[in-house]
RNA sequence: GGGCGAAUAGCUCAGUUGGUUAGAGCGCCUGCCUUACACGCAGGAUGUCGGGGGUUCGAGUCCCUCUUCGCCCA
């Protein structure tokens, strides 16, 4: 048997610093090699399933601190299951982005003064093929250097054959339903991007603008007018009508009549329509069922025409039904310069009545930011109600549950009132409608709707034209949770693995994203592809703004791994994360936001080297094989402190999924994903507890004692930090690893991430009497270091200290004098009895005294006067106490446990308080 | 304009169904380079829980109202 001596520091096999970087690829190329990460469709039905979906980001995306978060996030998770022993799937991937990779493509042709009508359709297409196949998916990488433990053998994209094909069953399947079809409507247009937006995707923007107030002049009656309040006076060319209020007083007289638009001179009616807002502007609008929604509605309602004034590129022309409405000096200008012209002729012409500031939101496009102009035009949609339905029910139902819940009430408010959804983009980089036309003018074939290619026309045999436009890219995205596992084709992993569990996300895309998935997964596989949401906060700087490029207020996290390691990362975006509150980084100061991560991480290291040498690496007894009666109180303690540690971290992380498997009751609802207490939980327990208390206790025993004990030590201590490492595991992955690697309980070949999640020994709330012997050493010791600090005494001198024990404690405490001395320089001796006379004065719980002599050092008048400071504290809540249990009402009404709980403590206060009365007496006689 | 949320220590935040003397991390003050760790150890200070009103035996927690801030939607 060795002795301590012999596995002295010398032979520690750890460096005295960590290297974090040697560290992190060394353990991720092993866990890689080695499977850790792939799960097994096989292993489904003897495992538990946890699947969790990466939100693919853009396959052109550089990692920022919001990928950090959410990542982080996931994998903590999904780690976590797979120590727990599920069946744990996190699928990666990317999106292939339509509108934004295709600008990144796009601007790079501008730089060589070329646009994609130069190159055409297809070979512009394989232009961004080739891009995306170059540089695109970078970001995967580097999730992997912040430890992403996700399943890169399965590794999907939006854009793949195989979920190309999903997509178009999607399609094609809702065309059956009924729920695809093409509209002729007004609809968000980008001009810059040249395509149309959902409604999700035209994001508003708080604008201060301008309301111009203008006149039109009756036509039967040129000294009469009415004026029309407007934001966009442009759009005056296209104008077909003049609509007030039904009920609006002022105008019920000129009602029917017509008016004459200056500029071009057209002539228009004076309509009644509801939607007209008599409190808004003068109470009478301009109608422009061409360039506003609401106008066209109103155009629809009217039978009215609908000039087009607008072009797709934004540019004033006669487009469409708009003869003679664009005067040629107007006509080829830009919609602003449009705009500055306008106001400037209808200024000459006196038709301006007055221009005032007007607060109002304005439609950006939100890949380029460009104000989006309405537009009208055909167009793909999905009529969403049906959809939404399903959606609302699993939530409604239980089978969904969003995290934190206030977000539920916004999904509800959403659901209920869906418009339908805009699919097609006038873009080339994305799945093409699965249309094809015949343009036989003979040929009466309808479009065909195809899960195949059509090359020619069934009918007449003509070749066959595909539609032009291209899916919006969420419309791949929303299939995600089962067009990655092989959908539609009913492929293992679509069984094993749909639905999935968690889906981690940040609440901007609750609508885009989230909503519809669980639209998708309800309406094609019938079931939520998740059972819960969580939703995380924003990173922000100090400022609470967001990080982004354009503020260059971001953090890359690989600056991050570099300086400070990918744990200390992971430490920060867990430790600091409460349920959906946002993250505040500092961007000028990384050493605030990251340091606690790095010297955690120290810490842990420091534990790891000093308890490793202690240990040696001579095989362990098991735990289980040791009789309890061998165990020190420190052994007890520690031991169930573990216990403690697993509670609690298991009821912050958890439930993993309802316990019924499929509907969360009303308790488990709001509970688990508490990823700050269950980071605190586990940082409490190796730092407060091991390292501060256990490890110092156990010092001299581990110089001093041989044999037997000296193994029951060993045992303990390895068994108390393997728990911790388990419990740390996914939150700092690579430095548990490594250290984990380095215990002599770890069997060959033995990854920590997979190893198994602790379990507690024993129940909740059953402490050993032997573990609550520490307990009362803790408190002396703190005690004791507290009269030190305060008299100023040297750290390095010996104090001579007297526990005075009620008769029932002598034994225990007595028990315990070693290890208190030892941790507060001490000389301990016992007492039945305080001797009083010139010393300083400690009550401990359960009547136990501490006495510190400390001669010729101790202040009389200031003991007294801490005696008296603390009576007088404990008095005023004694009082408040017993004023509340003599009320009637209170022992009544309150519950029986409590009113017993209440008596006891009061108890307790008053002995406590007959006590220092007591010690006072002392120091005045 | 409509809806939702937040306001707790200097900062960032916990505080789950109302029930101990309201907690943590960081920061701050004091003393220590005690042979695992100064990225550390020990000891300390710090809150009329945004204002006002109400329900209750009991309110940081529930209700109303005001103020300030934030988010979502139109």
């Amino acid at each position: 048997m060795l002795s301590w001596a012999m596995t002295a520091p010398d032979s520690n096999p750890l460096p005295t610093t960590y290297d974090a970087a040697s560290t992190e690829s060394t353990w991720y190329a092993r866990w890689t090699e080695h499977g850790v990460f792939t799960a097994n469709a096989g292993q489904a039905a003897a495992r538990e399933p946890f699947v969790i979906v990466m939100p693919p980001p853009n396959v052109t995306a550089v990692l920022h601190m919001g990928h950090g978060l959410n990542n982080t996030v996931q994998d903590v998770l999904i780690r976590w299951r797979r120590m727990a022993g599920d069946e744990a799937l996190w699928l990666p991937g990317t999106d292939h982005a339509g509108i934004a990779t295709q600008n990144v493509v796009e601007k790079q042709l501008a730089a060589q003064g070329q646009t994609r009508f130069d190159l055409g359709r297809d070979p512009f297409v394989a232009k961004v093929a080739e891009f995306v196949e170059h540089t695109g998916g970078e970001i995967l990488n580097q999730l992997k250097a912040i430890g992403s433990s996700a399943d890169w053998s399965r590794t999907a994209y939006t854009f793949s054959p195989a979920l190309s094909k999903s997509v178009r069953e999607a399609f094609v399947r809702l065309h059956e339903d009924g729920l695809v079809y093409k509209g002729h409507r007004v609809i968000h247009w980008c001009p810059r991007c040249g395509t149309s937006l959902s409604d999700e995707e035209a994001e508003f923007t708080d604008t201060t603008g301008k309301l111009y107030h203008l006149k039109y002049t009756l036509a039967d009656d040129p000294t009469r007018s009415i004026t029309v309040a407007t934001t966009r006076p442009e759009t005056m060319l296209g104008d077909v009508a003049v609509a007030v209020n039904p009920e609006d007083d002022r105008y019920l007289a000129i009602i029917g009549k017509e008016v004459v638009l200056p500029i071009n001179g057209v002539r228009i009616p004076i309509i009644a329509d509801s939607y007209t807002d008599a409190a808004f502007g003068t109470g009478a609008v301009k109608i422009t069922p061409a360039h506003d929604a609401n106008d066209f509605e109103v155009g629809k309602r009217h039978g009215l025409a609908m000039p087009v004034v607008i072009d797709a590129e934004g540019i004033v022309r006669e487009v469409e039904d708009a003869a003679g409405r664009v005067p040629t000096a107007l006509s080829g200008l830009d919609r602003a310069e449009a705009r500055t012209a306008i106001v400037a002729m209808l200024e000459a012409a006196g038709a301006l009545v007055k221009v005032e500031p007007h607060a109002h939101a304005v439609r950006h496009c939100y890949r380029c930011d460009t104000v989006v102009e309405p537009r009208l035009s055909d167009q793909w949609f999905v009529r969403m109600r049906p959809l939404a339905e399903k959606a609302l029910d699993v939530l409604r139902g239980g089978q969904l549950r969003i995290l934190p819940d206030r977000w539920e009430a916004v999904y509800v408010n959403w659901l209920e009132g869906i418009r339908d959804w805009n699919i097609s983009r006038q873009i080339w980089w994305g799945h093409r409608v699965p249309v094809w036309y015949c343009d036989t003018p003979a040929c009466s074939q309808a479009p065909i709707v195809s899960r195949t290619d059509v090359t020619t026309c069934p009918s007449c045999h003509a070749p066959v034209r595909q539609d032009a436009d291209v899916l919006d890219t969420w419309f791949s995205s929303w299939l995600w949770p089962f067009s990655t596992l092989g959908w539609p084709d009913e492929t293992p992993d679509v069984r094993a693995f749909y639905p999935g569990d968690v889906l981690v996300t940040a609440p901007e895309i609750l609508f885009f994203w989230v909503s519809r998935m669980v639209m998708s997964g309800c309406w094609f596989l019938d079931k939520t592809p998740f059972h819960t949401v969580y939703l995380h906060g924003t990173v922000r700087d100090m400022e609470h703004r967001k990080m982004s490029k354009s503020l260059g207020n971001g953090i890359d996290p690989l600056d991050v791994v570099r300086l400070y390691g990918a744990d200390a990362l992971r430490w920060t975006m867990t430790a600091g994360l409460g349920l959906g509150v946002d993250v505040m980084l500092d961007p000028t100061d990384l050493e605030k936001s990251f340091a606690p991560g790095r010297n955690f991480c120290t810490k842990l290291w420091n534990i790891g080297r000093f308890l490793l040498s202690r240990v040696g690496t001579e095989p362990l007894q098991p735990l289980s094989s040791i009789a309890p009666e061998r165990f020190t109180a420190a052994d007890q303690w520690i031991l169930d402190r573990l216990d403690q540690a697993i509670l609690d971290c298991d009821a912050a992380l958890g439930p993993a999924r309802p316990a019924n498997g499929h509907t969360w009751t009303e308790a488990e609802r709001g509970r688990g994903l508490r990823l700050s207490e269950y980071a605190e939980a586990a940082r409490r327990f190796v730092w407060n507890e091991l390292a501060d208390w256990y490890l110092e206790a156990l010092k001299p025993r581990l110089y001093a004692t041989e044999g037997e004990d000296r193994e029951v030590a060993r045992t303990v201590l390895a068994h108390a930090f393997d728990g911790a490492l388990r419990l740390l595991q996914p939150v700092v992955p690579f430095i548990t690893e490594a250290l984990w690697q380095q215990l002599p309980t770890t069997p060959p070949g033995a990854f920590l991430a997979q190893a198994a999640w602790p379990v507690a020994r024993r129940g909740e709330g059953a402490a050993s009497a032997e573990a609550q012997a520490f307990e009362y050493a803790r408190d002396a010791v703190q005690a004791i270091r507290s009269v030190r600090s305060e008299y100023n005494v040297n750290p390095g001198a010996w104090v001579d200290a007297m526990l005075v024990a009620p008769n029932g404690l002598v034994a225990l405490l007595d028990a315990q004098r070693d290890t208190i001395g030892s941790l507060a320089r001490a000389r301990v001796t016992m007492a039945s009895e305080n001797p009083g006379g010139a010393s300083a004065q400690l009550l401990l719980r359960d009547g136990v005294e501490l006495v510190v002599p400390l001669a010729g050092m101790v202040d009389l008048e200031k003991e007294k006067q801490r005696v008296q400071v603390e009576l007088t504290q404990l008095e005023t809540q004694l009082t408040a106490l017993d004023g509340r249990l003599a009320n009637e009402k209170f022992v009544a009404k309150a519950p029986p446990a409590l009113v017993e709980a209440e008596r006891a403590k009061a108890e307790e206060w008053r002995a406590r308080c007959a006590l220092m009365r007591t010690k006072l007496g002392a120091f005045n006689a």
